[in-house]
DNA sequence: CACGTAAACGAACGAACGTTCGATAGGCGG
DNA sequence: CCGCCTATCGAACGTTCGTTCGTTTACGTG
């Protein structure tokens, strides 16, 4: 959706910008690094610089319009190179797609693996740090969640799957959190199995809908607070006094 | 003669097949009726013939692989029909899309703004019925809303709003019910502005992730019934006795 | 049976797509 | 200053797309 508002310039405020690993240049890095032999420019500064480029442009136009309608001659365009010149870094666009998809799995996965210790002992604790990564983390990488999860519909069957694969892990971790509260007497035992595969639509929505939640003024912290509230009201008992 | 026997035995998943307004001949009923200008067939029972064998045809490749991704080419090979006389049917690609996208709305607003006499009065049931009927009518109509609400983002702007403001619509349906609960003091005061916002993600996650779903072997009632007690056990106090 | 109209056909068109590849520019070592 | 390698360019190619339109078929009517 236009409203996204991403901005093409990249010498703009980054995304994540206090964590370097999130920043649009570390994330470049990773790519970079990741898809060392179909990358042809073996200048790194050189090569960072244009990725960087490439992908803010490849989002932003993806993310209005989606990923099959834009061209490779529109990215050309917004990227400022040619298009024959793209091809130093990626072997063709499914190859493009790939690199983004991968990158954005592979940092939800470091991210929401690594609770603080802090956490870990008590599941409801657990269970907020995670709403609250997971909400942050999207946040972050909005223009990167928003082509890796709603696009993925219409990817070719091999990437497709890596989306699918990436959104069951993130259930799974949620599941395992849940498991182990129900197990230490926390959470209700009547709580449903589906509580793990209904949060992620909680989760992504504040993405999906982004447009809509800066239209009404919702702040990350509001949304946040109501999906953690209607979370625990439904898993743990006597949820009235939280 | 040349082409296909137009078979009778359609694999049209034969939807909400107790409903008539609901099943596959039905709805195209409605929509030959709302776009009598730019059907060129004038014979009524040839034209839902046809218009069913595409319909059926359009749903099923655009939901696997998108609708752009859908040529006119499969369509006419799918249904039977050649490319050219397809546009007997339609004056566009785009005007295909707004017959589906007007019909799926359409429906949507007739059924969930008429509620049975014996729910109106108490909130909690209204709301019950408003979670229940939302997703028997998904379930009635899988493909026509994966079509709807997955592929809108790909819309031309004109149809993405379309698609934006039917769901607007269920929003303010929801958002309304909960607010007279509030006011009758079923409903806790501080019951957050967001929840009408976060129950259509629960709602369409059924048919979202349907595929899901039916692989754990998640029925209907099962899944109705998780969504309403997050629901309620969030905005009724004391609702440990539900 | 012949005729006229409704309906469907399918080859063809121009545009746009992803991709290729020979030409070209720029900087660095010798 | 020359020669080489890296990085980029942009015209061109083969496909495929949505759409058009002259032609053909099917069928009710006289």
């Amino acid at each position: 959706m236009a409203q996204l508002n991403y901005r093409s310039d990249v010498s703009a405020p980054e995304a994540g910008g206090d964590k370097p690993a999130l920043s649009m240049e570390g994330m470049c890095r990773d790519i970079l690094a990741r898809h060392e032999d179909t990358i042809s420019v073996r200048n790194p500064s050189i090569a960072v610089l244009r990725l960087k480029r490439i992908l803010v442009a490849a989002l932003d136009l993806s993310n209005s319009g989606g990923f099959q309608a834009m061209s490779l001659r529109d990215l050309s365009e917004k990227s400022g190179m040619s298009t024959g010149g793209l091809y130093a870094y990626f072997d063709s666009k499914t190859t493009l797609l790939r690199m983004i998809l991968a990158q954005v799995t592979h940092v939800v996965e470091t991210v929401l693996t690594d609770p603080p210790e802090a956490v870990t002992d008590d599941p409801v604790a657990h269970l907020r740090w995670m709403v609250d990564a997971h909400l942050r983390l999207t946040e972050d990488l909005l223009p990167w969640f928003v082509f890796a999860f709603m696009e993925a519909k219409n990817f070719p069957p091999a990437e497709r799957r890596l989306a699918i694969d990436s959104e069951a892990l993130t259930e799974g971790l949620f599941a395992d959190v849940i498991k182990t509260g129900i197990a230490q007497g926390q959470f209700r035992s009547e709580t449903s199995e589906l509580l793990p595969a209904l949060i992620k639509p909680l989760l992504q929505d504040w993405y999906v809908k982004r447009a809509k939640y800066r239209r009404r003024e919702i702040s990350l912290e509001a949304y946040s607070g109501t999906v953690k509230d209607i979370i625990l009201r439904y898993c743990v008992p006597n949820a009235g006094e939280l």
